[in-house]
DNA sequence: TTGAAAGCGCTAACAA
DNA sequence: TTGTTAGCGCTTTCAA
């Protein structure tokens, strides 16, 4: 790909106007009304600036004004519901106010996780909402040298405001909604609710709280066999699948299932097995995605409040009192065969009248 | 969130070293060996910096070298998987040419992504991958002015190079696997196969083309009503199904869908109808979405090789001969119930060792 | 082997 | 009402 034009300057625009450059930087900017620029000039300024598709250089203003425009996060993955979402709520939250999202990734990794600051630092990021971070207080470590305000979101630090989900009580509800879902039909032993997935992180220790609560309050004894935890990933867990149907020959009767991930790593092991090993199975699972919500078994979901952590972020990092702590916001349990609308549903639509066959029609004579 | 710290510069390092702004400055860089700097002054200064936690303000860099080290991605939107795999993708590669990448959602609205076109080029991105937009050409006028390099992916513009998937191919093998599959049962009349979702757009119509190619080939004359077009919106969607089984009182027995958005609009009307509605159902749908394909009939996907086409794109962008046209890349057909590995799986993962009892009872016990 | 100085494009005092 | 000037932090000649 070729390259051809060149950006335009408040000097190519000064000499084209004949005003000074700090005239044209003026109008340019917004701050003409209070410098008293006539509002002619402004209207010749302006005029000029966008026939030849001028753009500030923001890299020039940021570097002037140390304040770049861009707001950072960083979370540990793209390519799930829970955490697009996430991106996708936080592009609209920071547009909304003007500046200029920046998102990275740094898949869990807390040596990946300081090095990512770091270079959204490097680029003088205004702000950072640290999201799902393996090691929050290593992250804030380097903000705090860059004098760069930050929050923690959905796993907590200690040396910073964190906003996350009411997880015990998340994973209580999906619990005891699990154990009633199979009740229905026949009253579950404590071997038969086993839970997969997660680590030793804050959520997934919470989770497990729950559960176990909850578990030993409704059914009794939980045997240590029950939980299986195998990190956040897909392919552990279908390894840890694999391991109990090989040895048992059957799936527990319901299963708690610590994030979609591991859901996803359940899906390669139902991949290999018929599909009547499923026929009797109720699932519950941390962090909601629509489609696993319509699996060929009764899937319970919590979804985690994206909007409203991610709002509650937003407060915290504006006000300058606010200090390390925890601020919990309620998860929210979420049916079988249950589709949530998204953040996508706030784009607007194209109206679609019912069988409009002149549509097909168009289309298919224009292909 | 109070803020603290104040960056390092390099006249801190400077000042700490007794060495001029310039010596610190190549060392850092790493343009200190053809300066000829001595091995000891610039090991000094390195352990200066890094004791001080400096990092380099890339905005000063970037302004004086006009070069900012930024790549963008221009997106639709991140909230489903073949977009979110496709900001992983994205994310990884640029990262590992040492830049740092950056991800835009516009919506595709034509004028947001000529907004966001202008946002990034304002923060002075080096490249543009413009994936998925609706007016590819639009943001290419854009770019063209700004001199900025770019290339389009998934949806093609007319004066810059385009990497797409053959998405014609593609449709034709969907509908010619949906066809033999509802074959094993009972053979297909033409009004029991229908086309929803997609709009007028290129992606639309080659698959729209290839569905109708393959149809009439296979089961002879197709009427205008078994095509729905109904844009990329879940909910419009969701419409054009419930009016359809309203009339019908009953589903097609097979049905393509244009992109897995259309297909979250199914799940809509699905949540409010019998499961008995969709016993005999094949579904074939454009775009993978691993829990999509575990729904409880069979749906056979059409994946797009998101990797093949970012590194085509690559090439494309790198290579200063490259003149507008359009770059095919062959997409893959998923059987029903097939998970695949995704970007994700290239993340290193904990070791897992089958049934690890102690490590479920220590997360219990510390829990 | 190192330093001085100019300048990237913009903003903000300060003058006029 | 507008222009002049210095400087944000860095790179890059050019000198020394």
């Amino acid at each position: 790909m070729k390259r051809s034009g060149k950006r335009k300057t408040i000097y190519d625009l000064s000499a084209l106007s004949g005003c000074s450059p700090s005239t044209v930087s003026a109008v340019l900017n917004g701050s003409w009304r209070k410098r008293r620029i006539s509002e002619k000039t402004a209207a010749l300024i302006r005029k000029l600036a966008d026939s030849h598709q001028y753009t500030a250089n923001r890299q020039a203003r940021g570097l002037r004004r140390s304040r770049s425009g861009l707001v950072g996060l960083l979370l540990p993955l793209y390519d799930n519901r829970y955490f697009s979402s996430m991106a996708q709520t936080f592009e609209a939250m920071v547009r909304a106010r003007g500046e200029c999202p920046i998102v990275a990734s740094a898949s869990r990794d807390p040596k990946a996780e300081r090095e990512t600051a770091e270079s959204l630092i490097a680029y003088s990021v205004d702000e950072l909402f640290i999201c799902g971070a393996t090691d929050p207080d290593g992250v804030h470590e380097i903000c705090e040298k860059a004098g760069l305000r930050h929050v923690n979101i959905d796993l907590p630090g200690t040396l910073a405001p964190s906003v996350i989900s009411d997880n015990y009580d998340g994973a209580c509800r999906l619990t005891e909604a699990v154990i009633r879902h199979c009740a229905r039909t026949e009253p579950l032993r404590p071997e038969d609710l086993y839970l997969f997935g997660g680590r030793d992180d804050h959520a997934s220790r919470e989770r497990l709280r729950g559960f176990r609560t909850v578990k030993r309050g409704m059914l009794g004894a939980d045997p240590d066999a029950c939980i299986q935890p195998t990190g956040y990933s897909a392919n552990n867990t279908r390894l840890a699948f694999e391991a109990f149907f090989a040895r048992e020959g059957r799936l527990p009767r319901a299963i708690i299932i610590n994030s979609t991930i591991n859901l996803e790593g359940f899906l390669r092991f139902m991949a290999g097995v018929p599909q009547a090993a499923f026929r009797d199975l109720v699932v519950g699972c941390y962090d909601y995605d629509p489609f696993a919500s319509f699996l060929p078994f009764p899937v319970i979901m919590i979804r985690q409040n994206v909007e409203a952590m991610l709002a509650r972020a937003f407060e915290i990092i504006a006000d300058p009192e606010a200090a390390a702590g925890i601020h919990l916001v309620a998860p929210e349990l979420v049916p079988p065969r249950t589709a949530l609308p998204g953040p996508l549903d706030a784009l607007k639509d194209t109206p679609w009248r019912p069988l409009d066959v002149s549509a097909g029609e168009k289309l298919a004579k224009s292909a």
